[in-house]
DNA sequence: TGTACATCAGTGAACGCGCGTTCACTGATGTAC
DNA sequence: TGTACATCAGTGAACGCGCGTTCACTGATGTAC
């Protein structure tokens, strides 16, 4: 944050992170330009210089998220894991942690009403995430008595939506926040149910 | 719709119908005061006769997509079922067809950013519907194996989570509108597994 | 080392806009006598 | 049946506001000679 004098140094970095600031903050709604133009201590029309408009900043904090989310999905399914269910547990719990500690970056990338389709990049850097669950979900397939196993495809979209619903009804908590039991917990518990009734038989769940 | 000469009518009705056109058409975000008056064929200031401005309205129509949500949802529970596995689907299926048939309430209610805190009329509708839910996985705790079954709560959690994951990923399509199944589908067999996996045999799933 | 100059990254004033909200008002409706 | 009047449900003009965007500008930076 150098911002002495009439160059700011990084203004590009301070925009998002005064984005995200705001966006976590606020939510999606209650993010104007100006108001991120105010938090990095800059003029609205100085934003132009590094991204175009309002939808072009959003766009560039989601494209980070989308990279950011990318590399959570890429590590929780990095080879080392032994198990299905902790490999699945891992991914399930990565998208939890990104969601946890990138609200901003989450926001931006599913509730913001941005288009995917925005930019070429933007549309790859999604793909990409959605790439790295499909191959996780192809190669726990395989391992996965064949009878009991969907298709894939089909697979990788229960866990997303699993973990998606928890994060929306359990973490970004409204009014609703009195749950007795963790957000973790719940996937767990429910993601050990789902792999028990595709034929796979780990430790039951603990909770 | 009368709107013959200077009174409306039912200009209450007429507001919320608008109101609903527009968050559909436009998202949560798309939704103004003046334009839902407009649509009404009035001016601003008339909303102010039945509510108490912008967020007022929005607020009405979260209460009503409640009140339809619940009567969805109970009639699902009905009694009238057999198996735990249709219950169960009829449940899941029951969120499905709301925010599929009354998008317009679902977004009010779930994306609209609105407290369900606001009214208490607003937070009993939203206690009734979750009730329901929490009644009706009491019920089918039941008929499960006990050493298998998490609590209730955690039961009908799981089950609203994955209704809402898919509702809010698959159906509410921005981008990712090219999946190979309908969310139907998606619903019916991730519930099945997760019906196996809490030691029911249900007929696999058929998809 | 010093100077001239091109380029970059900001300013700040201005614009038009649509919003939410208020207010005194007025036309329509219904009721009492 | 007719008239006076209270109440209701709208109007429309006005307000202040903050927004996104544009534009000519200017201060700071870096580079060539």
């Amino acid at each position: 944050m150098g911002k002495q004098g009439y160059h700011h140094g990084n203004l590009r970095m301070a925009l998002v992170d005064s984005c995200l600031h705001l966006i976590e903050k606020q939510g999606p709604t209650g993010f104007t330009l100006s108001e991120a133009a105010r938090g990095a201590g800059v003029t609205p029309a100085a934003v132009y210089r590094h991204f175009q408009g309002r939808d072009g900043l959003i766009a560039e904090v989601a494209l980070q998220g989308y990279t950011i989310f990318s590399a959570l999905l890429e590590r929780a399914n990095d080879g080392s894991h032994l198990s299905v269910l902790d490999a699945l547990t891992a991914t399930g719990r990565a998208y939890l942690a990104f969601a946890r500690g990138y609200p901003g970056h989450y926001i931006a990338m599913f509730e913001s009403g941005i288009s995917i389709d925005r930019t070429p990049e933007l549309h790859a850097a999604a793909t990409r995430a959605m790439g790295v669950l499909e191959r996780a979900a192809e190669h726990l397939c395989r391992q996965i008595p064949a009878e009991n196993c969907p298709s894939s495809q089909m697979f990788s979209a229960h866990i997303w939506a699993m973990s998606h619903g928890i994060v929306a009804l359990f973490t970004r908590g409204n009014a609703e926040t009195t749950w007795p039991f963790a957000p973790e917990d719940l996937l767990d518990t429910g993601i050990g149910i789902y792999l028990q009734g595709l034929g796979l038989n780990p430790q039951p769940p603990t909770t």
